[in-house]
DNA sequence: CTTTATGCAAAGCGTTTGCATACTT
DNA sequence: AAGTATGCAAACGCTTTGCATAAAG
């Protein structure tokens, strides 16, 4: 647990929400000026490795990370790539749905909503 | 509709599934030689927006393409990034399910199963 | 003849990696 | 002293773009 460790994790909690490396690194960079971007992508892959931080690899996005919480989901708008929590009424159990499975072992799913953030919603009806 | 782009349509329809746009373009190179990556792009993405084809943004992934057909959902396997088609038992409307929806209008999602495919399954028993 | 698409190569973006230096224990 | 993490910069993989040439309408 070096310094600079310590320093991302605070910025993933100190950060609005599902910061992407690049803006934890502007954050940490504040407090340690010579740290690199590859530091933090190096320290962001051992913190999701330990199971402290979550990885969002969302499609065609820029990827992003927070900080571990119970399970919930994303909703991500199509205009200008924001992300945030949706909450959900019931946890889908996906694995119950599949009907043919092509072979393939079923782990999990990515279950990601897309649609226009608040300030996009705004900015299309002018 | 140029020649590179009908070419491109083709072999959209006769690849397996699923298939990336250096698979198109490397199928495409039997019949034009001379067909750079660049046009089959611009092409694979114009066919997206005539709705004809469709773009798939598997997270983290290489982005993928498919002949447009009824609403689907895909398996992509953790190892080696195949994509396939899964069926599901009923088309989910998760629009019901939102609880918090966070000043988003949402406009629809994205539903990826992951797992290992069957080739995967196989390598990772031995 | 005007417009649009092409091939090529270079640039772009986000992410990863090699390597010598600097910490850590 | 041995091992790990760092900063830096270069490389990477996929995708996009600028531009001069060629094809299409």
């Amino acid at each position: 647990m070096t310094r600079q460790r310590q320093a991302i994790l605070e910025a993933l909690k100190e950060l609005p929400s599902h910061p992407t490396a690049e803006e934890v690194y502007n954050l940490v960079k504040k407090r340690l000026p010579r740290i690199s971007l590859g530091t933090v992508y190096r320290n962001l892959d051992a913190l999701v490795a330990d199971g402290v931080v979550r990885k969002i690899d969302t499609a065609g996005a820029q990827r992003k990370f927070d900080t571990k919480q119970e399970p919930h989901y994303h909703v991500r708008c199509i205009r200008c790539g924001a992300v945030d929590d949706v909450s959900v009424k019931q946890t889908p159990s996906f694995e119950d749905m599949v009907l043919n499975r092509n072979g393939y072992e079923i782990r999990g799913f990515l279950l990601e909503f897309t649609g226009l953030c608040s300030e996009c919603l705004k900015a299309s009806e002018e």
